[in-house]
DNA sequence: CATGAATATGAGCAATTACTCACCTCCTGA
DNA sequence: TCAGGAGGTGAGTAATTGCTCATATTCATG
């Protein structure tokens, strides 16, 4: 990778013709990260899948992970939109839960299932620049408060630690679509996949709302008997 | 990168000297790959950090993903090894799961914590040889298997899925390690979240096995009333 | 010591890359 | 119609990299 930091007086488009070419770029750049990874996908052979020459590229791009940003931030508001419409079909009763975990597994799912590849390259191949970090991080407290704010709006489930319950929530569903899509597991169905994802989910919610502040750990089963309790409680975290 | 294919006539250690020298590449190696990420850990810089020049390194290693495959290979077994013998003290109670659970996750997480940045070079940020690839699988088949047949083995756990929710386990413990030490989420302490962890994992086993065959679904709340099943129950995976 | 094999060196090659710039084409508006 | 600017081009450049090879050093063994 040669040159240092590139200069930053780049055009932005004002006619359609321009406009359509950065939609062309990004289409292409997106196809070239999918087949050819981050470190193969150079700039040429974006321009070239792109129908454009590598100077048009640069006239609307500073670098090469400036395209690579967009792209990534054009996912996440994708995903964010969908997940925010889905959070609005949220449950008012506990008896929901299971219903509505299983709708937003599916999306999450969805959004994997689509390029898995080009999500694999952006979100895990590409060493992020610190601007994208930061929205990355931005979005994932925004979610988890969302989150952690629509599980406390639901009767019959009071949760010790609703924050930490939500990120948890969050980050589990996430992980478990990538990971499935990605590394596809020896002979396990989607179906009864996604209905064990539930299950987590669903068990650790409601589990996590009968054992309340007292004594944190303990799943839901068995009514009497409190073991010997060898850890302390969990300790309030800053909130 | 240049050069195309290179060459696999390289030579093996056979002295105590060119042993040492093996070490002090992939001690370089990981440095070098945790300080500068993948792309700029080049070959040269490694020699230069092993103290080694570069021909040293290229009489050992064939191309410069060998040196990372070496390094994951490592890692790998490493983690496998100490896991296993944490599953040699697996639970012979139901009753003791929820202690095994906690045990288990504080050693994923003491894997990821000692050099996170590396790790997440190692298995986020490189793209892997097929080679890699294959023995990462097979890692995880084992481990699966290992957990499942451990599962089965535990009485009042009678669970209807034991492959998927071996894997689920495995992944989970996986990822949240991971993940809670890249991304660090701000306001939760690692205490409440271990905690929260095994009660996510915990309640989940517990769930799973009082909610058998019949209805995959639901938690381990209510005593009674099996609720309009929407979905079919688990489907069996070949098995 | 002497001999050969094992080990180590590092300047330099060939390939590849991100990016520029001088020049051209197309569009808009008066 | 035509000027001026937006949009587009692509051969070329400088940097950087993975890797080799001719040469030098160290070791084991008689």
């Amino acid at each position: 990778m040669p040159r240092k930091k590139p200069q930053n007086r780049r055009r932005k488009p004002s006619q359609a013709r321009s406009r359509f070419t950065v939609e062309q770029i990004l289409q292409g750049a997106a196809q070239v990260f999918e087949q050819k990874g981050y470190a193969a996908g150079t700039t040429n052979r974006i321009a070239a899948r792109a129908g454009v020459s590598v100077g048009t590229l640069y006239q609307y791009f500073p670098n090469k992970d400036a395209i690579l940003t967009e792209l990534a931030m054009r996912h996440m508001s994708e995903a964010m939109s969908k997940l925010a419409g889905l959070l609005g079909g949220a449950p008012r009763h506990a008896d929901q839960l299971d219903e509505f975990l299983e709708r937003v597994f599916r999306a999450m799912l969805a959004l994997h299932t689509a390029t898995p590849r080009l999500h694999q390259v952006l979100f895990d191949e590409t060493p992020w620049p610190p601007e994208l970090r930061q929205r990355m991080r931005q979005a994932t407290d925004l979610m988890t408060e969302q989150v952690a704010s629509l599980l406390g709006a639901v009767p019959d489930l009071d949760l010790p630690q609703p924050r930490v319950t939500a990120w948890l929530l969050v980050e589990v569903c996430e992980a478990l679509a990538h990971r499935y899509v990605l590394h596809h597991p020896a002979g396990i169905e989607e179906e009864p996949y996604i209905q064990q994802v539930v299950l987590l989910l669903g068990s650790y919610l409601k589990a996590g709302a009968q054992a309340p502040r007292a004594q944190g750990r303990r799943g839901g089963a068995g009514p009497g008997g409190g073991e010997p309790a060898g850890l302390r409680g969990p300790q309030p975290v800053s909130d």
